[in-house]
DNA sequence: AAAACGCACAACCGCAGCTGA
DNA sequence: TTCAGCTGCGGTTGTGCGTTT
């Protein structure tokens, strides 16, 4: 028994097309159309395998085709797609006018994800990296949360590196304009931002920025003190990517604060980091020496308050006049890139 | 200059669903 | 209802070319 194979495996030619070839197939299938694809290849006079000529033909000679770059609107359209149907190349592609399947599953394998892995972002559950490492925390006792929240950055890392090595990284931490004490606390938050250029590395200037990556991840997870918090009070982790940032901010528009959980929190919560010296191996590894001590002396992290006076954050207006919205860690429209839309918080997997 | 490496794209493979006898 | 054959789909691999070392 077994499978009966689409043709004679002997007597096929594989590989690359020749433009003879494709001449025959294409004006055989110009005459008598794509009726019986294993018929084609024998009576257009072809070596070929049907499925063969198939894949060529929609892949490659079919004259409605697009050859070339994807526009800056496919690619969010993809993205916006591939957030609720998943790797369904074939939907994915029927959105895009002349895009096969194949042409979005190429870009989608050797651009998007990157990008998006390159933000923070699970190109699989197109959720921050810091809202898996939440969910990771809400059904994990503690213990196991430090080793596991380790693990899914370890996802990360050779993305983050790949398109970091590639451009140059600058990390700082904002603060308000006038130079008074953050109100707002977004205020507090890692800026991350990258400019075009090449990013001179050593070791240990990859390993510095491998504990930059993570210092900034927890230190966004980690702005607010676990008890003066309910379990699912929302903040935000703010990235600034360049042109991948403006991708991703316009196919993520109807923003939705995701959720970090104080037990999570309170695990990475920089309070709590090595220089305590009761810190989690998480924290050990990523708050280390000069690191640790300067971010402290920033954002007064005694105590575990991750920045200046963010005390009271009871609807006022910023320095800047930037809105802060009552009862939640800051709701910042200048700086959120990327929040996720309602219809996500349940991506179909 | 050449080898090694990385990237993008093309093509292949095998499975699943559909269709018609 | 069953089953063989066909088609579509998604994952994986191969290949050629440009870049880096």
């Amino acid at each position: 028994m077994g499978r009966i194979p689409c043709c004679e495996k002997d007597n096929v030619k594989k590989g690359q097309w020749t433009p003879e070839e494709d001449n025959k197939l294409s004006s055989y299938i110009a005459q008598h159309g794509t009726r019986n694809w294993r018929l084609i290849p024998k009576n257009a006079g072809l070596q070929r395998c049907g499925k063969s000529c198939r894949l060529r033909w929609t892949n490659y000679l079919r004259p409605d085709l697009k050859h070339g770059e994807f526009s800056e609107s496919e690619e969010q359209t993809i993205v916006k797609l591939h957030s609720v149907v998943g790797n369904r190349w074939s939907l994915i592609a029927a959105q895009l006018p002349g895009r096969t399947d194949n042409d979005v599953k190429n870009h989608w394998n050797t651009k998007l994800k990157k990008k998006l892995s390159g933000m923070g972002i699970d190109p699989v559950t197109h959720k921050p990296i810091s809202h898996l490492m939440a969910e990771i925390a809400s059904t994990l006792a503690p213990p196991q949360v430090a080793h596991l929240t380790e693990a899914a950055l370890g996802c990360f890392k050779d993305e983050m590196l790949h398109l970091l090595t590639k451009k140059r990284i600058n990390f700082q931490f904002e603060h308000s304009s006038s130079g008074t004490p953050a109100h707002d606390v977004t205020d507090c938050l890692p800026l991350i931002t990258t400019t075009t250029g090449i990013y001179n590395k050593s070791n240990n200037e990859e390993e510095d920025t491998i504990q930059k990556i993570k210092l900034s991840v927890s230190r966004a997870m980690a702005m607010q003190e676990p008890n003066s918090l309910p379990s699912n009070k929302p903040c935000t982790l703010m990235v600034s990517n360049g042109e991948a940032s403006e991708t991703y901010a316009a196919a993520y528009n109807n923003t939705h604060p995701f959720i970090v959980p104080a037990a999570l929190r309170y695990h990475l919560s920089p309070s709590s980091c090595g220089n305590d010296g009761d810190g989690s191996p998480w924290n050990r590894s990523m708050c280390t020496g000069s690191t640790c001590v300067g971010v402290d002396d920033q954002h007064q992290l005694q105590g575990g308050l991750p920045c200046k006076g963010e005390d009271d954050n009871d609807g006022e207006e910023t320095g800047d006049g930037k809105a802060i919205q009552k009862g939640t860690d800051a709701i910042n429209a200048d700086c959120i890139l990327w929040d996720l839309p309602e219809d996500l918080m349940n991506p179909v997997v």
